[in-house]
DNA sequence: ATTTTATATAAACATATGGTTATATACTAA
DNA sequence: TTAGTATATAACCATATGTTTATATAAAAT
């Protein structure tokens, strides 16, 4: 791998927000505003993250009607995986938005 | 780990003078004015990058009379240690210099 | 002691980055 | 078609970052 690339990928992820947004989607798929919700910032704040993110190839969309759901790009280099499955579990705050009837959407 | 913490490895390697200093410190450890050689950039540019990479913790320094050796800091996260050792491989550049007799030093 | 060599630090500057507010786009529902 | 919802983009601003030049420090050599 490049090293142009690769440090494209190191920038992606040389910012907390972006930390927790792949610590996030690592448990499951989310939307923007689901993001939102749980990282309590504004939306395009948390849309230009997920941009950074998807040009570094970290993460991919699919949209569905309304809303676009960001997921863990399963193109990834393996060790950049690796560091994705090192994040904290943060999979209590997406039981938590669940829990508070923000899930599905918005 | 938490975080903040990583954050801080992520920035520390978000740059690519950087990743090729730990790129040519994998191999073996080197001073400052080898750096300066190798990467064909200034002293204080150099010297101010490897404040970063120390103040991350990816790398330590030792001491030899006039000399400051810079290496991997072997307490590092083994999947931070994974993506040091993912990078190219740049040992060319290390035989170059000894072949150029700038080797141990300057 | 003075000079030389190796490195660090400081100051200054240009560029990059992340956040906010405002606006545009895309889809849905009425 | 119009209104509402979800998301993206643009413009602006404050702060962070990387580079350069100049200077300080520390050890070695003379």
């Amino acid at each position: 791998m490049e090293l142009d690339q690769l440090t494209e990928c190191y920038k992606a992820m040389a910012d907390k927000t972006r930390l927790n947004i792949l610590a996030l989607l690592r448990h499951e798929e989310l939307c923007v505003c689901e993001l939102v919700e749980i990282l309590k910032m504004t939306q395009p704040s948390i849309s230009q993250h997920l941009r950074k993110l998807k040009q570094a190839r970290l993460v991919k969309e699919r949209r569905s009607s309304q809303w676009i759901f960001y997921s863990i790009d399963g193109e990834i280099y393996p060790f950049i995986k690796a560091n994705i499955e090192a994040l904290p579990d943060l999979s209590h705050k997406i039981e938590e938005l669940k829990a508070s009837g923000g899930k599905v959407c918005c």
